[in-house]
DNA sequence: TTGACAATCTAGCATCGCTAGATTTAAGTT
DNA sequence: AACTTAAATCTAGCGATGCTAGATTGTCAA
């Protein structure tokens, strides 16, 4: 009886192995470096070992992405300080999430460019995608009539900076003026 | 010497194929299915040949993204009436960009997601580029002190706006009131 | 007709995601 | 303690991929 308890725990480091290491691999050298042969060699095991933990590939970049929403969401509310005026606490987050973006790209790739098997918006969202969503709602809500639209616009507008910029689309050296941009149109919009 | 000029019409013309095949292909069974065997295959050449026109596959998918860009300048013209006051315009602008991503999605996503060698913001931009960035900035200039910081955040926050939606990630039934949204911003904002 | 050069193809390398089937390891039973 | 059975794991390989070296064909000018 220990010892399948023991098995099962051994099973859940396993896999937390395999995706510590696809996220610093990622991070490291890119995702198309994340290889399954690499990462089998990564945690000193065989391929097929990496199959009884993920359906494939995708699945790997997927629990990478569930990771970076688990973080992305306190991030965000951490960024707030307490009783901090609405305005300002919607240019924290603002910032706070395209800090998010550029620090660490490998993640945010997982979180939303990559195919990850993933699904939003959806009656089976997990918590923390919720919970990440609610963070922006939370600063978007003082300003906006319908907050729940407000904050896909919100979000969308972040997201759009953050790829556009990654990709060189637009000139890095003006993201300040852009997040002003972004929080003086909330502040004063809907 | 008029031979040298046949075979160079030729070559351009297979080079046509060859971005033709792609995009077809593209559009009808998405990218992961346009391989440089595929292509080749498609034009009745072997393999080799299309290294002869493009250094790589990834230049294949930027020669794509450059026929993109080149119909999105002009649809996006096309969308405003002559003499419509600029709210009008600026929402015009703002539907058609994302009726033109998401009726062409493969397009879309070799404009503005997949690695294509193409840069932007650079003194190397393609002419058609800078054109497609002119076209939304005639429509947010009236609204804004700075057009072009402007123009980047209107420009990222359709871009967000797609790419989110594409992916599932906020809810397809209220695109219309985002698009209301961002409008209204942008006519009360700065 | 021949020689040279350009155009094109055949064949193959290294790598990928993924899996069937053999093999080892460990658990439970006499 | 030896045996049986089942789980855990590995070896080996399939069918693809992007890309390329080297052979082969075709096309010109001398």
């Amino acid at each position: 009886m220990g010892i399948s308890e023991r098995k099962e725990r051994e099973r859940l480091e396993r896999e937390q192995r395999i995706v510590a290491a696809a996220r610093t691999l990622a991070q490291r050298d890119g995702w198309a470096s994340v290889t399954v042969r690499r990462l089998a060699q990564e945690i000193e095991y065989s391929q097929p070992v990496l199959y009884a933990h993920f359906e494939n590939r995708d699945a790997i970049v997927g629990a990478v992405a569930l990771e970076g929403f688990a973080e992305l969401g306190p991030t965000l509310r951490a960024s707030v300080r307490d009783g901090a005026p609405p305005i300002d606490a919607l240019r924290d987050v603002a910032t706070a999430y395209l800090v998010f973006a550029f620090e660490r790209p490998a993640l945010y790739e997982a979180m939303f460019v990559l195919p990850s098997g993933l699904r939003f918006a959806k009656s089976d969202t997990p918590k923390v995608l919720r919970d990440t969503f609610g963070a922006m709602m939370v600063v978007v809500e003082p300003f906006c009539s319908d907050p729940e639209v407000a904050t896909e616009y919100f979000w969308a507008a972040l997201h759009g900076l953050a790829e556009l910029e990654r990709h060189g689309r637009i000139r890095a050296s003006h993201r300040a003026e852009r997040v002003r941009l972004i929080v003086a149109m909330f502040a004063t919009g809907d």
